[in-house]
DNA sequence: ATAGCGCCCTGGTGGC
DNA sequence: TGCCACCAGGGCGCTA
């Protein structure tokens, strides 16, 4: 499931490949798929266009396209905002190399390549934002990047503070912390040493640094990995990661702890799967 | 305002 | 071997 590691590699590789290349053509496979413009709305915003950058907040990929004219101070930035959900794919390919079968929109290039959006469970989507074209309301209300300066331990206890929901559900809550799900929310609590249906508000300063540290490391240790593949993640460049050798508990129930031998558990937290070892996390 | 749950969707898996 | 119920889960919309 692409988290904020996973949408990150895919953004540094996209990032090589994209920028300045000019937008030839538009294949909609999946209507759907672009949830706030008809095919031919989209085709007509990026044809002859180019990518200007390749961004990301949270778990969103951020495609700004240079402006048709000099655009006038205070104008929203066009872009294609993409998020890959459960099991979307963004990648840059030759347009002669074999397409992923589930492939729902393919960008046509200048240069012979294509970028390709493909996803399985078609949960995925790209929106058209810009003037009149407002972002998704889950990238406008998005709270801190974790990896952030500006994300201390102080932002994190104000996030904690007063929600009563288990300290792992307020860890999904996007409004939270941007970019972590159900794996790097799993790894981050094991690392604290905190249980992951402690009430959000119940920790003391102590574990919420802790915490706070934990999601930092694995999220870059996680990014320093290409990200988690367990089954549907490729990157840009069609690639899985490597982070799943160093997963400690998530997907793990049953096996020992790495720490201390006991069995990890799972339950059922915030409607997720949940793993954590029941010695090692209070 | 917050917490919890069902829904979307399809392929893979495990039980019989 | 075949069938089928069940599971995976991010974000959203709904309810209490």
């Amino acid at each position: 499931m692409p988290e904020l590691p996973e949408v990150e590699t895919v953004r540094r590789q996209l990032a090589a490949a994209l920028p300045g290349r000019t937008v030839v053509d538009v294949d909609v496979r999946l209507a759907r798929t672009v949830q706030n413009a008809t095919p031919e709305e989209l085709a007509a915003f990026v044809r002859g266009r180019a990518f200007a950058g390749v961004g990301r907040r949270g778990k969103y990929l951020l495609l700004p396209l240079q402006p048709r004219r000099e655009g006038g101070a205070g104008d929203e930035p066009e872009q294609l905002v993409v998020h890959l959900r459960m099991t979307g794919r963004l990648t840059v390919a030759g347009a002669r190399e074999a397409a992923d079968p589930y492939t729902r929109v393919v960008f046509v290039l200048d240069d012979g390549r294509e970028l390709r959006f493909a996803d399985v469970r078609t949960f995925g989507t790209i929106h058209l934002c810009g003037p009149g074209r407002p972002a998704p309301r889950g990238l406008q209300e998005l709270g801190p990047e974790p990896l952030d300066d500006a994300f201390t331990p102080d932002v994190l206890a104000a996030a904690l503070r007063g929600r009563r929901a288990p300290v792992k559900a307020v860890l999904l809550d996007q409004r939270c912390v941007a970019g972590v799900g159900n794996i790097y929310a799993d790894e981050a609590l094991f690392a604290a040493g905190i249980h992951p249906g402690r009430a959000a508000a119940s920790l003391t300063a102590e574990e919420t640094a802790l915490l706070h540290a934990a999601l930092r490391q694995v999220l870059e240790k996680a990014i320093a990995f290409g990200g988690t593949t367990i089954r549907d993640y490729v990157n840009g460049n069609g690639a899985p990661g490597g982070f799943q050798r160093c997963l400690q508990v998530y997907g793990r129930a049953g096996e020992p702890c790495p720490h201390c031998g006991e069995p990890i558990a799972r339950l059922r937290l915030a409607g997720r799967g949940t793993h954590f070892c029941p010695r090692c996390q209070r």
